[in-house]
DNA sequence: TTTAACATACCATACGGTCGGTATGTGTCA
DNA sequence: TGACACATACCGACCGTATGGTATGTTAAA
């Protein structure tokens, strides 16, 4: 009679549901913490599926960080931050548009890769890698625009584009981890404040 | 005939040892993925030792929190960059200095309660209270030498004394984060000095 | 002789991972 | 068009080990 088998969920997707998985729960509870079986059980698949699809935990997390790498990618390119025709204005949007997300559960607007990177640092490299390149990937981006920002004001001083640019990504990281420690995303939003405050102190506008 | 207990090494400092060992061992691996086993080998006494002094392995992260807290409010009171009389001169000592600690192994030099806090601020409230309790007693001390400062030369702005302290503490976890994720201690000494260049500009110094 | 500070053996469970099997789609050729 | 071959996607029972934790015994200082 019933054609459908079972009560499967549609079939072919369970990678990518066992990958947002991965990223929801591991932003909440850890790599290390987050189980084989937590993970299979958010998905709703089987372990059977898991490893189907990863050759292993440490396979998943690669495959989790490239995933988020993709998506992060896809968010900001659409963002609406690169409307400004002025590059420092761009910059400063950035910087706002940042701030702009953190909001609801800490789980939910902090950063996988930026977790993952510091758990696994010296565990699992390639984990480690993949983070890197999500990161840094993601820091040459904002460069373009400070670098462009920079050479139309022609503004001096001793830092590069790329410098700033990290910097960036530092100050969002480190808020990350002192709205975790406090409880309280307000605490990751104060950085930013700071952060735009030093921009404009850079290209001297108020 | 031998008064020596077998090879036990001298008794009555396990607690200490697990405490070290602790600190040492999760600032690498991270919590989760530390386990009792691994305390007690790197500290050298067992299992009942370990169990005798602490009620549970959260209750080791509780403890290990607050022996850090212990251990760096000692490190830092004794550290030179109080000297100079002038207390701006004191808070970009404090930056210079956190600067210049960042050398060796990236699990050396890296924040034990920044990691902990990260990986268990959702799972065990205990201990990621005791880490805001290190983290945030931190600030506090960085906080009243940059008020007195900012009084003292009648800097006014849109910013507080207490948040520039966490600020701060942002840019050092933020560094840490991507020292750990591109395996480049340089990667937190560059953010230090973005950070000592914006406070030079707050307090309009160069 | 009491008590803190261990040591040792042990336990139940949770973990990552394996494996034989089944369901479903897909290309091919008569 | 249909039958067959083959590949992919998934299932779920099972395995060996590692894990956090316990129960009981031993040592040595006060």
């Amino acid at each position: 009679m019933s054609r459908r088998t079972k009560q499967s969920p549609e079939r072919g997707n369970a990678r990518l549901r066992l990958l947002e998985a991965a990223r929801d729960i591991i932003r909440a509870k850890g790599f290390a913490a987050t189980s084989v079986d937590d993970l299979c059980r958010a998905a709703d698949v089987t372990k059977g599926a898991f490893f189907h699809h990863f050759a292993s935990k440490d396979a998943l997390g690669v495959a989790a960080a490239d995933f988020w790498a993709e998506t992060t990618t896809d968010f900001f390119t659409a963002a609406p931050y690169h409307a400004p025709p002025d590059p420092l204005a761009r910059v400063l949007a950035y910087v706002a548009f940042r701030k702009a997300i953190i909001l609801g559960e800490i789980a939910q607007f902090t950063c996988l890769v930026g977790t993952l990177a510091q758990e696994v640092y010296s565990s699992t490299p390639e984990v480690r890698e993949a983070c890197a390149r999500s990161i840094f990937g993601h820091t040459a981006t904002l460069e373009a625009d400070i670098e462009a920002a920079r050479s139309d004001r022609g503004i001096a001083g001793d830092w590069t584009a790329e410098s700033l640019a990290r910097h960036t990504q530092a100050v969002i990281q480190g808020g990350f981890v002192l709205a975790k420690a406090g409880n309280d995303p307000a605490l990751a939003r104060e950085s930013l404040d700071h952060l735009d405050r030093y921009i404009r102190h850079l290209f001297h506008v108020t």
